[in-house]
DNA sequence: TTTACGGCTGACA
DNA sequence: GTGTCAGCCGTAA
């Protein structure tokens, strides 16, 4: 006579069946990225997990790290988000996330640098500020290091304060040539960090920008003002700019 | 509760 | 210019 009991225990032991409710178990999908293919995680509710796949066929560790983190059963499954194809072909896209378990820093962590537009780059003092704890940097970094949807959440766009790149998960030649398949001109942005620019204005507008915004790209050269410090610039009798806020003013 | 650890930063040699 | 160090701060163990 078998006890049902250690017969459930059991089953708890094998693959989650297909019949589960999503609800229950979440579902993993082999897909290609800008980098190399990735896995990614989705529970009903949105993706929860990004990584670079294996280049084998076994996706164990990948999937035990993500057991590990969020205590959550996994199963394969043949679903994609709507919008997580494109958001990983460089195309707009958004696939609903689920951030559910992430702590409120690493939340507003996570929303700042899903801010910073395709193609231009932030520094992670910006990132502490816009999460509300302008000191706490290094945490950022901290946050950063362990992003659970790189790419979607697009972490390789925040470099260090100095303009250089600055480390990445997948590795820092993977930032670069992600920021370049944006339209990062990521050597230009190497010469204003080996030069000591960090912000850029234009002497018509008064303005200051960091150099990728979208409006410091528009000034012309004849126009152009480099600047080491905010400090500085204010000095110039510049202001920050409302839309890339190099600081509040 | 304490400690150690980072995708950082600014100051100083 | 480059290298080192101390400070910073949210997490995880």
């Amino acid at each position: 006579m078998t006890d049902p009991l250690l017969s459930a225990l059991r089953g708890l032991a094998e693959p989650a069946p297909t019949t589960l409710p999503d609800t229950v178990v979440d579902g993993w999908v082999r897909l290609p990225g800008p980098v190399g293919d990735v896995l990614v995680v989705t529970s009903s509710r949105g993706v929860r997990y990004l990584r670079p796949a294996p280049g084998t066929d076994d996706v164990e560790p990948v999937l035990a790290g993500y057991r590990d983190r969020f205590a959550r059963p996994v199963r394969p499954s043949g679903r994609v988000p709507r919008g997580l194809r494109p958001a990983l072909t460089g195309h707009r896209g958004h696939p609903d996330l689920d951030l559910d378990g992430v702590t409120d820093f690493e939340r507003a962590v996570l929303d700042a640098t899903a801010r910073i537009p395709a193609g231009q780059t932030r520094p992670y003092g910006w990132v502490a500020r816009e999460a509300g704890r302008p000191r706490a940097v290094r945490a950022v970094g901290t946050v950063l290091a362990r992003n659970p949807v790189p790419l979607l959440v697009p972490c390789h766009r925040v470099t260090r304060g100095d303009g250089a790149l600055g480390q990445y998960m997948l590795g820092a030649e993977a930032k670069a040539t992600l920021l370049r398949g944006e339209g990062t001109d990521v050597e230009g942005l190497e010469a204003l960090a080996a030069a000591g620019t960090r912000l850029r204005g234009s002497d018509t507008t008064g303005i200051v920008c960091f150099p990728t915004c979208h409006h410091a790209r528009r000034i012309t050269a004849a126009h152009r003002r480099d600047f080491r410090t905010l400090d500085a610039a204010r000095a110039a009798g510049y202001r920050p700019c409302r839309v890339c806020r190099p600081a509040v003013d």
